[in-house]
DNA sequence: TTGTAGGCGTTATCAC
DNA sequence: GTGATAACGCCTACAA
């Protein structure tokens, strides 16, 4: 009987109507607000839907109503030791709401990121999330004008237009310059990270030179020409703690750093924290099970993603709120001491 | 003027149509085979959608076409130190080719597993991928049923009707004893995963149990109670090594067992791998940070991400490939012989 | 509580 | 090479 196109080939609205003898627009109320309909119907639709296993298009139902059930994320990169965190909980919140996420990675590049924000437009988001506050022009431009909820994290920018779901770099270097001098420490050197693109390191960078200036402390900052970051660690420790007037304590731009500097160390006979304190951001996995440990920041990982999560789902009215939801969430870093400073 | 319906109050193809002063039909066309469209309207089109910042609505594309270019991948976790390098290749090579991904994950319970898939073909993907072999009833029906590209990754069951993209946990359990007897040790153990739901990590013990009863030795596996996997380490090495009769060489479920016991162990003033052999699973990215440094088996984690991305994107027909695409993919895991054992 | 009519934005199909 | 038409599957708006 003709059919000029194909289709899924799955069961739609209208098979299922016509085997429960309703009408479609009674079986897409039986999904969307099933209390309105009758409970005979109800029945007679759940058991039609069982019989010709019906699966809602998803694609037409966000096409008919404009809003899909999907939320898009831009994160530098999924494999890393501490983003993951984000995604998950990000991911298991929305799952529950009946949301799904759409996710790509931009590598620190902000070309990469508004390439991803670009293609995930064009499948009309519920929310979108980026991380930090710095993106190219065009970026800037989409998201202004997508008239949907965008959320920053992992950084706090309270003059921002966008959600703010993180915590302040700045904040973060302040307080490990803090933690060190109180412990007694002068000459503390910050190491850089390698990667370039990583925006946000800078901003700690810049609250540890900020606040070894206030200390009347001069600002040491060393930058690795390694790439990989063990190697580039590794770097940092040679040229800091090998010469006549070594570093005191060494501020790593992250774990990874940390990690690799401290185990070119002890491989060369030094020990930590005698020979030099070391302190490291993110709070990566490994880091507890160094020997000696290693003190770090841990940034609120999963708080991010189940905060982004839920001011998304009560911006999109999926949860009660009373009052108005609230534009910047600062999220506490918590500083772990252990053995290595 | 009516308009009785919303819409997204984004430009479409018809506004770009009358801009550029053609049919609808010869934008869409322009955007899927650019080539059939004249060199004039080709420029006159571009500069309309450049005026009106057009975006393509993928989910009226998908819906009108069949095929949403999307694909849902239903991982475990994301957060855990092993996936995550399959979930980014995975993404990059679809990105690559202008594909999204659905992510979600399972924590490893088949019917986590399975609302993930149902929730996921409402979307019409144009394909699905799982990780292993394990499903639920109900996952089985649903992916026989799909009539899409269905690939199964991390693992290699040859008789089975989904694509397979992995390894033999079967084998990896039997390499861990051939090393180890090679080394010289015949009071081998294998500290089982404490994750219920981890069934790809109980064919590593069954290979395992299977390679020491080839040899003439007696199995000998351990039943971590601790949640915790570092306890569980912890807790395995109390019992494994501090008796009588201690193992020569133990083989856990993975990395993070592995650690805390040697941690453990390292800390209650033992040596290894004097004290015994410690051999892991997973080389996560602590593994050769630890002092010593820790014996592994590295699964091709980023490979079997790429691998995936590619074979589904042959069966689209996205990418080129001579004869018939290979429906068992079977990776090279690597020994990495560290200071552990 | 249930139904009718028609549109959401794109593309398959057929015609020129 | 280009266009007219209808259909993809669902949901909003309005009516009963």
């Amino acid at each position: 009987m003709s059919g000029k196109r194909k289709g899924l080939g799955r069961a739609t609205v209208h098979d299922v109507a016509k085997l429960a003898g309703v009408s479609s627009i009674t079986v897409s109320r039986y999904f969307k607000q099933p209390d309105v309909v009758s409970e005979a119907l109800r029945l007679r639709i759940a058991e039609a839907v069982q019989t010709l296993d019906y699966l809602p298009n998803q694609a037409a139902g966000g096409l008919a109503s404009t809003r899909g059930r999907i939320v898009a994320m831009v994160i530098p990169n999924i494999s890393g030791p501490i983003f993951a965190n984000t995604i998950q909980s990000f991911s298991d919140v929305l799952n529950r709401h009946g949301y799904q996420l759409l996710l790509a990675s931009s590598y620190f590049s902000v070309e990469k990121e508004e390439d991803a924000v670009r293609a995930f437009l064009g499948w009309s988001p519920a929310a979108l999330v980026l991380t930090s506050q710095y993106h190219s022009a065009g970026t800037e431009r989409l998201i202004a004008k997508a008239g949907i909820p965008i959320v920053e994290t992992w950084d706090y920018a309270p003059e921002r237009q966008p959600l703010q779901v993180g915590f302040s770099h700045l904040e973060v270097g302040r307080q490990a310059v803090e933690y060190l001098h109180g412990k007694g420490h002068r000459r503390i050197a910050f190491v850089q990270n390698s990667l370039v693109g990583d925006l946000s390191a800078l901003d700690r960078r810049d609250g540890y030179m900020a606040r070894m200036t206030e200390q009347g402390l001069e600002p040491w900052v060393f930058v690795p020409t390694e790439a990989d970051p063990f190697e580039a660690g590794r770097q940092a420790i040679n040229s800091l703690l090998q010469r006549k007037q070594p570093a005191e304590a060494v501020i790593f731009a992250n774990d990874n750093l940390a990690a690799g500097g401290m185990l070119a160390g002890l491989r060369a006979g030094m020990r930590f924290p005698q020979d030099g304190a070391i302190f490291g951001f993110g709070n990566y996995a490994f880091s507890e099970l160094l020997l000696p440990s290693l003190t770090t920041i841990r940034p609120p990982a999963r708080e991010i993603g189940e905060v982004a999560a839920l001011r998304i789902l009560q911006a999109l009215g999926e949860v009660e709120i009373e009052g108005e939801i609230p534009h910047l969430n600062l999220l506490d870093c918590e500083l772990i001491q252990r053995e290595s400073a």
